[in-house]
DNA sequence: AGCACGCCGACT
DNA sequence: GTCGGCGTGCTC
């Protein structure tokens, strides 16, 4: 054989050892790879690995598939320090790809987020005491040396900053030799929290439950269990007590918040019980916190990690214990990209992982609650609330029986005008509770009926009053408020219809004209500082009326608030989505649960024209278990989940024709299977979103149904242009 | 995901 | 005549 000038690496070495290299890239599989002679490259094994022109992380999946010649095998090579992904980790990304109908590699590269966590590691110089004594002996001099004596290496400025003398003399001294540079890893390592830093105080109840959960983080293997308490019953402090219990076994800890919840508070509170603050990892860490955190948990350095749905994947190799905080929350399900629910891969991930999963909620969602009810989930409740709260009267307005034409008020009936009336008047607090930002959620004209709509989205335009603005809470499309109708012309014909939480608080104002309010919602408070500065405001009684969306809903202790008004109960409604009476229920129990939390007890009017309905009747009863029999009973006869099995098809992309007609082939060859039905194509709930036509299918299947098996055959019988998009969502929680 | 290749509009 | 727009397709 002659030797070729173009691949002399074929004829130089004899084989090398071939291997599966899975790369962060939507690829139908791993691609092979050829691996250095004699290299310990097991599965999990970290390479950079030649692709086209370019270079890509890459992870030995497996052995080598051969359907590719061996002259075509690029060589790929095992990073130094050969980093590895944990193997519980690649069986999870396995799992979940083929759970969600996703290539492996795009849900690898959800755990290659931090790009650079695999780079060298850059060091820091840093100084220690040199062998040379300095000439010159200034006072600045010495105390820099006396801070250099404990023999920690510290950076120029840190030593600087130590010592109260300007960095010129640290230079100084480095130069006289007084100084050595050393070098130092690029991160300080995080602080270990410590299991027994405060000791808890715990009732009955909660020791029980924190006896129960500490057994299970013992026993080392896999087990479920669901934290069920109302607001206030100290979930958190039960739970610590299962985190200390896998910190004494020097067991990792992942913590699951939705991304809402993710606070300053929650960091602080764990700080208060461990002495450290956790590892945090969400969305906006900066490149270099995320490799910090990565590399971390990686080498087990990271012992707690508190975090939104993405730190399901990263690379823990000692997990000894995973929680998910509000495990009802709709945050955890992943909308784009690959579309998985976090609660739920949190469970598969604690199956790899050998480990107990706890799952804490006040309304837990159905799902879990079944679970725990037929014993799969161990259920560990607490009914006390602190102190001597009691629970708040919840007391329904029938807005059919107090409509009056006459009445000038348009939002706060005469009931809740009332008992406004007498909070006030007592010195106390309210929280009206609308779950609509701005002014008015639909403009039309009068004169032509136009309604005002989002040119991206099939959406209305929602007016902004306070900026004179309409926008559209889809996209961010935004125009000033127009004074004339865009379609007839007409002047001052524009009437605005519904109420936002803006218009609550204007009607507020005009009832009650020294009544001092705010409005808290994501437009009104930038960022979490002004909500906290709106949150303290209240709770220094600044403020008597608090007018929210479900940003007030969240846990705040306000010893002072004793009414919530829900202005609209009815919002959310049952609109074909299967789960929006669970969510109304979630969500308003929540809301209710701000009122009467000291020793005033607390009353809750909500405000509906459905009164009879069963949520309602629930949130009034405060049997919300018999609100879950009624819902569950309902769902086990439609055989929707978790009695049957559902997935979605979203078809997307600009060219709205297009994406009709792919929907329309992909119904048209849906394979016919026992047990299985196809519902649709229909325009998805917003037809257009952000410039892109959504058509959805819905496949409906009995529980034994092997849905993953059905969706790839049927994806697989048509060809998807390029341009299109077609996602797949495994057990939808909206049809959105 | 990148990056190249490819086929149609406005410029040195 | 070219430079360059981004649609389509491939990467072991």
């Amino acid at each position: 054989m002659r030797r070729s000038p173009l691949k002399p690496e074929t004829v130089e070495l004899a084989p090398l050892e071939r291997a599966g290299i899975l790369l962060p890239l939507p690829l139908a599989g791993a691609y092979d790879y050829k691996l250095p002679r004699g290299v310990d490259a097991p599965r999990g094994a970290v390479v950079m690995a030649p692709l086209g022109n370019r270079e890509t992380l890459g992870v030995v999946w497996g052995p080598a598939e051969g359907t590719v010649g061996d002259n075509r095998l690029k060589i790929a090579q095992p990073l130094d320090g050969a980093p590895r992904l944990p193997e519980s980790l690649c069986d999870f990304i396995d799992w979940v790809a083929d759970y969600t109908v996703n290539p492996p590699g795009a849900i690898l590269a959800m755990a290659l987020r931090s790009r650079t966590a695999f780079e060298p590691e850059n060091l820091r110089t840093a100084y220690v005491k040199g062998d040379a004594l300095p000439a010159k002996l200034s006072e600045a001099r010495k105390r820099a040396l006396a801070v250099a004596d404990d023999g920690l290496a510290r950076s120029v400025s840190g030593l600087a900053e130590d010592a109260n003398v300007t960095p010129a003399v640290i230079r100084g001294l480095i130069a006289a030799g007084a100084l050595k540079p050393t070098s130092l890893p690029e991160f300080a390592p995080f602080a270990l929290p410590k299991a027994d830093f405060t000791a808890p105080r715990l009732n009955d109840e909660q020791a029980g439950a924190a006896a129960h959960l500490r057994q299970a983080v013992a026993d080392q293997k896999f087990s479920a269990h669901l934290l069920d308490g109302v607001t206030g019953s100290g979930k958190t402090e039960v739970y610590f007590e299962a985190i200390a219990q896998a910190l004494r076994q020097d067991r990792q800890v992942l913590i699951l918040l939705p991304e809402i919840a993710l606070t300053v508070q929650f960091l602080d509170r764990f700080a208060a019980r461990f002495g450290v603050r956790p590892a945090e990892w969400h969305s906006d860490l900066s490149q270099k916190e995320r490799r910090r955190t990565f590399r971390a948990v990686m080498r087990g350095d990271a012992r707690v990690v508190v975090g939104a749905r993405s730190s399901l994947f990263l690379p823990f190799d000692e997990l000894g214990l995973i929680i998910v905080d509000e495990e009802h929350e709709q945050a955890f399900k992943q909308q784009d990209g690959a579309i998985y629910h976090a609660r739920d891969m949190a469970v598969v991930r604690a199956r790899f992982a050998a480990c107990p999963l706890i799952l804490s909620s006040a309304t837990p969602s159905l799902e879990t609650f079944i679970n725990a009810q037929t014993g799969r989930y161990s259920h560990l409740k607490l009914h006390a609330r602190h102190g001597v709260a009691q629970m708040p009267c919840v007391k329904i307005v029938d807005l059919r029986r107090e409509h009056n034409p006459d009445d000038v008020a348009k939002w706060l009936s005469a009931p809740l005008r009332a008992a406004l009336g007498e909070t006030l008047a007592a010195g106390e607090q309210a929280i009206l509770f609308l779950n609509r930002r701005g002014y008015a959620p639909l403009t039309l004209c009068e004169a032509c009926g136009h309604k005002l709509t989002c040119p991206n989205c099939s959406s209305w335009l929602v007016e902004h009053r306070y900026k004179k603005r309409l926008a559209c809470h889809q996209c961010g499309y935004e125009i000033a408020a127009p004074s004339a109708c865009p379609e007839c012309k007409a002047e001052g014909t524009l009437i605005a219809c519904g109420p936002g939480v803006e218009r609550v608080a204007e009607e507020l104002a005009h009832f009650f004209s020294d009544a001092r309010y705010a409005i808290a919602s994501s437009d009104t408070m930038h960022g979490p500082a002004e909500t906290q500065g709106a949150i303290r405001a209240m709770a220094k009684g600044e403020i008597d009326v608090l007018i929210g969306t479900q940003i007030v809903a969240k846990g705040h202790h306000f010893p002072q608030l004793t009414l919530v008004g829900v202005i609209d109960a009815d919002l959310g409604g049952s609109d074909g989505d299967l789960r929006a009476r669970e969510r109304t229920f979630q969500l308003l129990h929540q809301v209710s649960g701000r009122a009467g939390r000291a020793e005033k007890p607390g009353l809750v009017l909500l405000q509906t024209r459905n009164p009879d309905d069963a949520v309602m009747a629930a949130l009034a009863s405060g049997d919300r278990d018999a609100f879950y029999a009624q819902e569950a009973e309902f769902r086990s006869r439609a055989g929707a989940p978790p009695y049957g099995r559902l997935a979605a098809v979203i078809v997307s992309g600009y060219d709205g024709d297009t994406v009709r007609e792919i929907a329309r082939q992909l119904g048209k060859f849906a394979p016919s299977a026992k047990d299985v039905k196809v519902w649709g194509p229909t325009p998805a709930f917003y037809a257009l979103l952000r410039g892109q036509t959504r058509e959805r299918l819905l496949v409906q299947a009995a529980k034994g149904v092997d849905m993953q098996a059905y969706m790839r055959a049927w994806l697989a019988a048509v060809k998807i242009p390029a341009a299109i998009r077609v996602a797949v969502d495994v057990d939808p929680v909206s049809f959105f």
